[in-house]
DNA sequence: GTTATATTCGTTAACGTACACGGAATCTAT
DNA sequence: ATAGATTCCGTGTACGTTAACGAATATAAC
């Protein structure tokens, strides 16, 4: 890291040109003849200088404002998950504010597809310097990428990932990763002789790439580490409805001799202490996602043994930082982000919920 | 949070004065009549203004560097614990270079007392604006703060907390809450039939304050959680020699029929692994905290379960941030952190070590 | 040789804050 | 009454970058 700390000016001085020049070569700007634009390009190299972002932005704050867009799922209510990714977007903006950024919300509507592409093309009217969003709809997400790529428009995805046609920018946890966590903690309560049990808990869209992609790196735990023996390892499909009950397809699995090891591969957990509790099953352990409150007040009660946080608000805040890396520095290193598998329980979530003790996210 | 964007120029026309004397009001300069001092102070509070803490570092980035002392404990050897936090103090003052500030390393012998002292007289000598270190000397510690507290130079602990005759700034994880997700970890792999030993390692300094905090936490979770029945629960404080060999005191307290949870209140916990396993002991679980090399690998072959991660390298990025924050906008919320405490097993020690998947510290 | 048209480059005024400098007004002392 | 001190406040420059403006030179067309 060469700190060497002169600016354009200095530069001039040794390239023997204006500052005027030396900024035209830098923006490459038109009008500056080759040979010293040569030159003044070998002095950049040697003297190994980096412009001063804030001043630069302190510049431009009026003017030229940074403008980002954000399209996410309605939610529902307050309470939703994606109000979290969110309050890191406006966090981050703040922090940002005198950089001259702006934010804009967009929203689409899950089951569908058309709402989605209708706020893209919003969007992409409005000129806007960079876009946040979610990749849940394929072709939709390949059309927009496409036009994207065209247009020179920076876009992050957050939550998940998939495969596009165009390499694409992503802020997510690995979720086969993920189940792998869940696997050795899991393995770790339960032990060899329990039975275990993955829970899809489906909602009108069905299963989702995350929920295959944690079921698959559980699996892949098991076969990996536990002596090749027959773990007893099944899967529930169940669609989410107003009376659910898990304990028919349960109960066929389980051995009362036996612990009950639950891997809810979503945000759900927090439905099964209480049909566990109603059946009389007293000796399951649960690991699962995400720190709702449900999912929290049954940690703290101990029906939920882990908690696997993938961290939404810094997901928001990370994207936001990383397109303002991108737009000043052209530095793309923040805009692909594999976000920390981070294990949760009763003594430690404290510092992973909002207004906890926690200074990051 | 009112981002009016208005600048002191603004402020100015709005009070019908100068923007010397904005200034002036706002840096509270004397030479200001109190009728227009109030009226300009009005003005502030209505328009809720804000200063641009960028625009402002800019302006006195060459004349007025922050200039933040940095005094650990000399390392041994590159691989020292006590090269993170250095790593995150640089990572902090690289991303701050373009407002104004400097570090200074200096070190002292954790063996001699004297040491420490003398280099905090030497850097309150030089005039520094802030000076990070750690409390590990009390006397020394308070001397430090009392001097500080004249000179009006923040100070900020790292590593441990401790108790001392004026309040100090820490940031550092809470030792008693680490113990705490120590004992419910070890618990969830052992259950209430196993055997518990908290293992202190001791070295040339004997039993830190970490240390102390570290056990009582772990004892205080099986209080608390467990149904009161006798869990086995004992304590080795052995000394750390070039031969060293637990198992003569382990031997007394193993029962082969039952687990063993080895609670391992320091970085040391990679010394186990290979005396429980020259000595035939395979039934052990073992919780440390650090993710040194040793530690990481031993982690990975499934030698050790858990390393509780303190994340020094955020400390030190942290302690520069806050100190910043502090200085420039006189917000102290930044200078006093709980570091969460993070739980690392195999499948997500990555995201944790250097140069692995994480961006953040 | 004059005018038009590019091409290349230097000058300068911002962005918001800090602060030195000095001007103007009022007050004190002789 | 006048010099000097004091109080109050406005002006101007600087931080590093940007970009509009225009000056200088070269080339082309008549």
């Amino acid at each position: 890291m060469q700190r060497s700390n002169l600016g354009i000016k200095d530069l001039a001085k040794l390239a023997d040109v204006s500052i005027g020049t030396v900024d035209r070569v830098l923006n490459n700007r038109s009008g500056v003849a080759d040979s010293t634009k040569e030159r003044v390009l070998r002095i950049i190299k040697e003297t190994g200088y980096k412009k001063n972002v804030v001043a630069s932005r302190l510049k431009l704050a009026k003017n030229k404002v940074i403008k980002i867009a954000i399209l996410v799922p309605s939610a529902k209510n307050e309470l939703s998950y994606w109000n979290l990714p969110l309050q890191g977007v406006d966090s981050a903006v703040d922090e940002l504010s005198e950089m001259g950024i702006s934010i804009d919300y967009f929203y689409f509507d899950l089951l569908n597809h058309q709402t989605f592409s209708d706020q893209i093309d919003k969007i992409l009217k409005e000129e806007f310097d960079a876009l946040i969003t979610v990749p849940f709809f394929e072709f939709e997400s390949n059309r927009l990428l496409g036009k994207a790529k065209e247009l020179n428009i920076p876009v992050v995805f957050l939550d998940t990932e998939r495969d596009l046609l165009f390499p694409g920018n992503f802020i997510r946890q690995n979720s086969f990763n993920a189940g792998m966590v869940a696997g050795r903690l899991l393995h770790g309560l339960i032990g060899d002789q329990g039975t275990y049990v993955v829970v899809n808990i489906l909602n009108d869209r069905g299963k989702q790439i995350n929920n295959f992609q944690r079921e698959s790196g559980f699996r892949s735990y098991f076969e990996d580490c536990v002596e090749e023996e027959h773990i007893k390892l099944h899967t529930i499909n169940h669609p989410l409805e107003d009376q659910f009950d898990l304990v028919p397809e349960l109960k066929d699995l389980l051995d009362p001799n036996q612990q009950l090891g639950i891997f809810v591969t979503n945000a759900r957990s927090f439905l099964l202490p209480d049909i566990l509790a109603s059946n009389h099953i007293s000796n399951a352990r649960i690991v699962g996602f995400d720190l709702n409150d449900k999912n929290i007040s049954y940690l703290k009660n101990g029906s939920i043994d882990f908690l696997i946080n993938q961290k939404p608000q810094f997901q928001g805040y990370a994207a936001v930082k990383g397109i303002y890396k991108y737009l000043t520095e052209e530095d793309m290193s923040q805009l692909n982000i594999d976000i920390p598998v981070e294990i949760v329980i009763k003594e430690n979530v404290e510092y992973y919920t909002p207004f906890g003790r926690g200074v990051e996210f």
